[in-house]
RNA sequence: UGGGGCGUGGCCAAGCGGUAAGGCAGGGGACUUUGGAUCCCCUAUUCGCAGGUUCGAAUCCUGCCGCCCCAGCCA
């Protein structure tokens, strides 16, 4: 390795900034963070910007983030929800440690200062319905009007507010609201609403309430009694801020936060939102909330993407408060980059034409030795059984090839891999012209790949030996939508899906040491892709995933020439 | 005609008054027992637009234009 100065510049972003300013200035002696999901759905990986940015900054200053679920709506959050998160946060590779928190371990503090703010008269329990009470609102430009609730006194405020915790009055028959200012510019001024009735059963706490604080009144207080400094969210929460801190000023909380607000992750061929994610699943257009072809970070582990991958993604893609959408393409690059430098080489040929060596003797096997990994020669190496026939990929013979084909051809000589090298001498066709099997001869001198005379074949194939072979089903996938901006335009986005998104081979075949991939390893398929196993694998049925394929310059050459031929 | 934000190359993104980092994508070349990887080189006389301040502006001021968010008893 070089050796780099230490004027090597930390990653840094407007956030950050922030945080080391606040250090070096002494407002804080240690930062504290939290990633606060709602447990009402899966990860996916536009969360995974923000456990990298909480988490991050944490682990970067010396300081701790928390893991808060803000679980004030009991409809909408689930056991299950919350059980998936811990699992996806620690696999993208962050730790709370002892930092597990929920908001629902303050309801009783909340309670309490709710009654604070009603005796201050900045509270008081509204009767106005729903309906009533967002005509009361006002609109964008113009102001609301007071409920005539809003000057009870203090005493029936209490009473009301006590019953409402007791369960005397049904679902949405009143509201605890903060008076604050109906004509405020910003309608989150305009005396919002800090507690609905709900009888409903929440996961944590069962029926212990039936009155739920709403987001606003739950989460900077939330972080007050965590002790979190730095409260960062996303840019849609600009407009709470004054009321996050109306809060914490009108409060006796034991610390004072501040709230952050970045700009959201979004991805070109992907969408994020949790309702179309859902609509996904629900109408089976993908298999389920792992489905490989899903951002849900459980799907992106499917897929075989390394979470080190990710954390390298976030960090390229950077933190700042401009709307954006990044290009897929960097997510590959960087997981690509990952999988580059780890993943074990193996052989496997997705389309399997025939090959017969004919001046190679009948009934050898010969092991050769081939290089688990060129990128890492600490991978070692392994041997892979050849013989006399041969599989090799169809692709990499034609009959008639073009000028910059450089694979297998009639009189042409190519290197298998580790192996020989083999030219092709013949070739046989079935009825319907399609090639069934290729005959060659090898050179004996070329084992291993070079030989004494230094020839170099302009290409090297894969190859798998006819008697050593592993049947599998290899998944190929490709983005879920075929516009960029799946959600651009207006148009239903489920007409924009990508029918190609998944195309399942079956006849492949693998070496003979793939039987043991673990689930979670992602191998690279020699000249092909990387690949690994899904979990529908079952002895003596092999299924691969293909994560991503590897650039493909040949590829991108021949659709070129489609083009320039037309 | 309300409030809050944001506008730097195809996509991200540094930059914080001293004369446009970096990454991704794209193009070219070298090298190569993966048409992979790696390595070189090329791609903004210009920072939404127009004025102004200044010796000097992407950075300061004014005006304009464009885009995003907000009217859940969701978060």
């Amino acid at each position: 390795m070089n050796t780099e100065t230490a004027s090597t510049p930390e990653r840094s972003d407007f956030v950050r900034d922030i945080v080391a300013a606040d250090l070096r200035e002494g407002r804080i002696d240690s930062v504290v963070t939290r990633f606060p999901p709602e447990p009402n759905g899966y990860l996916h990986i536009g969360h995974a910007k923000s456990i990298c940015l909480n988490f991050g900054i944490a682990g970067e200053f010396g300081g701790r983030c928390h893991l808060r679920f803000d679980d004030t709506n009991p409809l909408k959050e689930e056991q299950e929800y919350i059980d998936s998160i811990q699992e996806d946060v620690r696999w993208l590779g962050f730790d709370w440690g002892q930092h597990l928190y929920f908001a629902s371990d303050y309801f009783e503090q909340l309670y309490d200062w709710a009654v604070l703010l009603v005796r201050d008269g900045k509270a008081y329990v509204d009767d106005l319905s729903a309906d009533e009470i967002r005509s009361h609102r006002g609109t964008l430009t113009e102001p609301g009007s007071n409920s005539r609730w809003r000057d009870r006194g203090v005493e029936e405020n209490l009473d009301l507010f006590a019953r409402m915790r007791a369960g005397e009055f049904p679902n949405g028959a009143r509201v605890l609201r903060a008076k604050i200012d109906m004509a405020s510019g910003n309608i989150n001024l305009r005396d919002p609403i800090m507690y609905r009735i709900v009888h409903a059963t929440h996961p944590r706490t069962a029926d212990a309430w039936c009155i739920y604080p709403s987001y606003d009144f739950a989460h900077g207080q939330s972080d007050a009694i965590e002790g979190v400094t730095h409260s960062i969210c996303t840019l849609e929460f600009q407009d709470h801020r004054p009321l996050y801190d109306w809060f914490t000023a009108n409060l006796p909380v034991p610390s004072v936060p501040h709230q952050y607000e970045f700009a959201r992750l979004n991805l070109t061929h992907t969408v994020l939102s949790k309702r179309v994610l859902l609509r996904l699943v629900n109408e089976g257009s993908v298999r389920g909330w792992d489905d490989p072809r899903m951002p849900t970070l459980t799907g992106l582990r499917r897929r075989g993407f390394p979470a080190e991958g990710l954390r390298d993604f976030v960090a390229m893609a950077g933190v700042a408060r401009a709307d954006s959408v990044i290009e897929v393409e960097m997510l590959e690059h960087a997981v690509r980059d990952i999988l580059n430098r780890n993943a074990p080489r193996r052989f496997a040929v997705l389309d399997p034409v025939k090959v017969v060596i004919d001046n190679y003797p009948e009934g050898l096997t010969e092991e050769m030795e081939v290089p688990n990994n060129p990128e890492d020669p600490d991978a070692g190496t392994r041997t892979v059984p050849f013989t006399r026939e041969l599989w090799i990929e169809r692709e990499d013979f034609m009959e008639d090839p073009p000028s910059k084909f450089f694979r297998l051809a009639p009189g042409r000589e190519v290197r298998l891999r580790s192996a020989y090298f083999i030219t092709c001498t013949d070739f046989l066709k079935d009825d319907d012209g399609r090639i069934v099997e290729l005959h060659c001869t090898y050179d004996p001198a070329s084992r291993g790949g070079s030989t004494p005379d230094g020839r170099r074949p302009k290409a090297t194939l894969h190859w798998l030996s006819a008697s050593h072979t592993i049947p599998a089903e290899v998944r190929l996938y490709d983005h879920l939508f075929t516009s960029p901006h799946p959600s651009a335009g207006g148009r239903d986005i489920f007409e924009d899906l990508n029918p190609e998104s998944e195309v399942i081979l079956s006849g492949c075949l693998v070496e003979p040491s793939l039987v043991s991939v673990p689930i979670g390893e992602t191998v690279q398929f020699e000249r092909v892709g990387y690949f690994c196993p899904d979990p529908d694998s079952a002895p003596g049925v092999l299924v691969f995933n293909r994560t991503l394929g590897l650039r493909d310059t040949w590829a991108k050459l021949q659709a070129q020439g489609r083009h320039d031929g037309a």
